[in-house]
DNA sequence: GCAAAAGTGTTGTAAGTACACCCATGG
DNA sequence: CCATGGGTGTACTTACAACACTTTTGC
């Protein structure tokens, strides 16, 4: 039962569209469809849903996500609110963008294949409809803050990787080159990776070492210490 | 006229909330309301509003604080979406919540005496309605990293202000001691006051030199050099 | 003349940045 | 044996942190 106050109240569409990041161990890649909907359909577009009565923003983000993707559990956060009022000329919609970050080798998800959507270089996305660029543009600077600040990356990367491949993620997310000595420096300081006695022998002859991200150690050190990342 | 697509999807109320941060030259305060309508009548909490067809958020936030304080272009930014299904348990509701940030001492503003809305120190604020005290902490969070980033702080001083009266505001915002010499020297050297042939003789015997920040000149640095505000 | 707040520089320490060579291996 | 990318340490520079005394003037 409900009780309904503020029932003299304008409501509105409630819309969230997602900008998911990927890497593919060379370049940093939003996933981005073919829109089936008019008004301006078949156009290039986020992906997006309405909010539905039964769930919370979160909630719904996740299900649009994994509606395309099939992938559940993944690193997805908030990022603003967009209500310009003609932003879509469908109708008044207000949409909250949220930003995804995936690991486009591990996951073969067959939704991509399925539905029209593609992934894209960020720097040869095509123009996309209503406000998304704004959104995109938006989301790519909160990742850069996020990526400097916590310890985020790895949701790109696949469970194990080298050093190199870390600091190319990084590279391509800062959109700036890094010094190979100073970047290991400053990874081996924060002492949250576990080194394998394993190697990825496909991209050297040497080959080079493999590392996971110790996440339990570095919760604990979180908790204990005032420790933050800081890259 | 309206086209009207997306026919079938649900619509929901979407309110906004303002935290309203205020400096009375020694504390950091926000403004609370006790609100007038069920439920929760009688309890204390932020100013809200609902947003209309005609309006974006900004807009929203904006005609929300201006219909509490009588205060226009004034510092507003949009803060997060909040969504839980019951968060509202007069009806379902999203809230938007903004901060925004105004100088005590100069807007004498009547809304306050009118309505039932009263100035609070941030420790001493009671507990509020529903999820605003989540909203508070995280504006909170969001004004100390502002603060140490760009030059807002000035928005909650008057135009002219002293060096301790600048510092006494970040210790506030960042609850904890700086010290004297350090704070001026990084004031100093960012090179973005003007420093007036006028003192405040009401705050000691010797008088304290006023300042007044020099948006125009901070402006020309950031569109000039690559100059970023770093406290 | 003294209480009360303003004003002012230097030195040590930590973090960041720049930089070049050897190693292991598959072909 | 050589081409390729992997792996490693040091010196310099810059930003941050700690710290104490003199000045002014109303009472």
């Amino acid at each position: 039962m409900e009780l309904n106050y503020y029932t003299s109240e304008d409501k509105v569409l409630l819309a969230v569209d997602c900008i998911i990041f990927g890497f593919d161990k060379h370049h940093l890649k939003i996933l981005l469809v073919k829109r089936n909907i008019e008004p301006e359909k078949g156009k290039w577009s986020l992906i997006g849903g309405f909010l539905k009565q039964d769930e919370n923003l979160d909630e719904a983000a996740a299900r649009v996500l994994e509606t395309l993707t099939g992938l559940h559990d993944i690193y997805m956060e908030q990022l603003y609110a967009y209500s310009k009022i003609d932003r879509d000329p469908g109708n008044r919609t207000i949409s909250v963008a949220y930003f995804a970050l995936i690991d486009v080798a591990s996951h073969q998800f067959e939704g991509v294949q399925l539905e029209s959507a593609q992934w894209f270089d960020l720097e040869e996305a095509p123009k996309l409809i209503f406000d998304h660029d704004q959104m995109v543009v938006k989301a790519v600077s909160r990742l850069r803050r996020r990526a400097l600040t916590m310890p985020i990356g790895f949701e790109l990367l696949p469970e194990k990787f080298t050093m190199r491949q870390l600091q190319t993620l990084y590279e391509s997310i800062l959109d700036k080159k890094l010094d190979k000595r100073n970047f290991v420096n400053k990874i081996n300081s924060l002492d949250i990776l576990i080194k394998l006695d394993e190697k990825d022998m496909t991209v050297a002859r040497k080959g080079a070492y493999l590392y996971t991200f110790d996440k339990e150690k570095y919760d604990r050190k979180v908790a204990e210490d005032g420790f933050s990342f800081k890259i």
